[in-house]
DNA sequence: CGCAGCGCCTGAAGGC
DNA sequence: TGCCTTCAGGCGCTGC
């Protein structure tokens, strides 16, 4: 699923191409997540930028463009619409390029508003500091955390303490700094060290173009490499990297937490 | 206002 | 082989 590393692979890779670049047609799916692709016809896009794990796109009108990818949602650059039943959406360029939105499980939207409303989008509204920005401080993190009673990893995947985490990189960070994902309370020292692994692991991931559990490809429909580097996301059952212990995993919120039970106390 | 619970989606994988 | 069930889970919405 795509979190910060793999959404702004994908930032970098279409930026250059689509920043200057007027819109000449659109095509969507009926269902009203997708059909406002259809509203930016005959704009040009000025800049490509993301906040947490939206993608943003400042037209030339004052207004922006906003996608999220959803669970399976990919961007390509094409040379026409592709014969595939899961596209969800289509930009026909300026330099006879197509852009592509494809999405198997329509988990995904688009949105186009005034730039900067967003109260009709709640988690871009509410969302944190982005986790790599240097607005994500460990004081900020631990200050948000404080504020609620809900378990670790249920306030990482909200994007309100920080904005870009999943559940393969929250999994990951938790698994480093020794946290169990169900704690409800964590120390100031353990939130400075949360705040540090998470920017550890999602910088590893970026570096490693992203990871491909399942859907996730880039724009030039390649998988990541990061599911390589990967220590406890998708792992239970096998022996924890760092002590051996089988890793285990619980469902709390509908959501599968992998953690190791001797690393990982609750 | 915070938050728990539900619904949206469909392919993959496992059981019988 | 083929049908059925379960699972993956980010986010918007509803109502307590």
């Amino acid at each position: 699923m795509p979190e910060l590393p793999e959404v702004e692979t994908i930032r970098r890779q279409l930026a250059p191409y689509l920043q200057g670049c007027s819109v000449q047609d659109a095509c969507s799916h009926p269902s009203e997540k997708f059909t406002p692709a259809k509203d930016v016809i005959g704009t040009t896009i000025q800049e490509l930028k993301r906040k947490g794990k939206y993608l943003i796109a400042r037209l030339d009108d004052n207004r922006e463009l906003i996608v999220h990818l959803g669970m399976t949602g990919s961007l390509t650059l094409a040379a026409a619409i592709p014969d595939d039943p899961y596209i969800r959406a289509s930009w026909h360029l300026e330099g006879h390029k197509v852009l592509v939105f494809r999405d198997i499980r329509r988990f995904g939207r688009i949105r186009c508003v005034p730039a900067g409303r967003y109260d009709t989008i709640p988690t871009l509204a509410n969302l944190g500091p982005d986790a790599l920005s240097d607005e994500f401080t460990p004081e900020s993190f631990y200050h948000a955390l404080r504020n609620s009673r809900r378990r670790i990893s249920t306030q990482l995947l909200s994007q309100r303490p920080v904005a870009g985490i999943g559940n393969i990189y929250s999994t990951e960070a938790l698994w480093m700094v020794g946290i169990h994902p169900a704690k409800r309370q964590i120390s100031r020292s353990a939130a400075a060290g949360l705040h540090a692994a998470l920017i550890k692991v999602l910088r590893a991931g970026l570096s490693n173009g992203g990871t491909t559990f399942r859907d996730y490809r880039n724009v030039q429909g390649s998988k990541g490499k990061h599911q390589n580097a990967l220590t406890c996301y998708g792992r239970s059952g096998q022996p924890c990297l760092r002590c051996g212990q089988p890793l285990q995993h619980r469902t709390y919120d509908s959501r599968t937490l992998t953690f190791c039970p001797k690393c990982q106390p609750c």
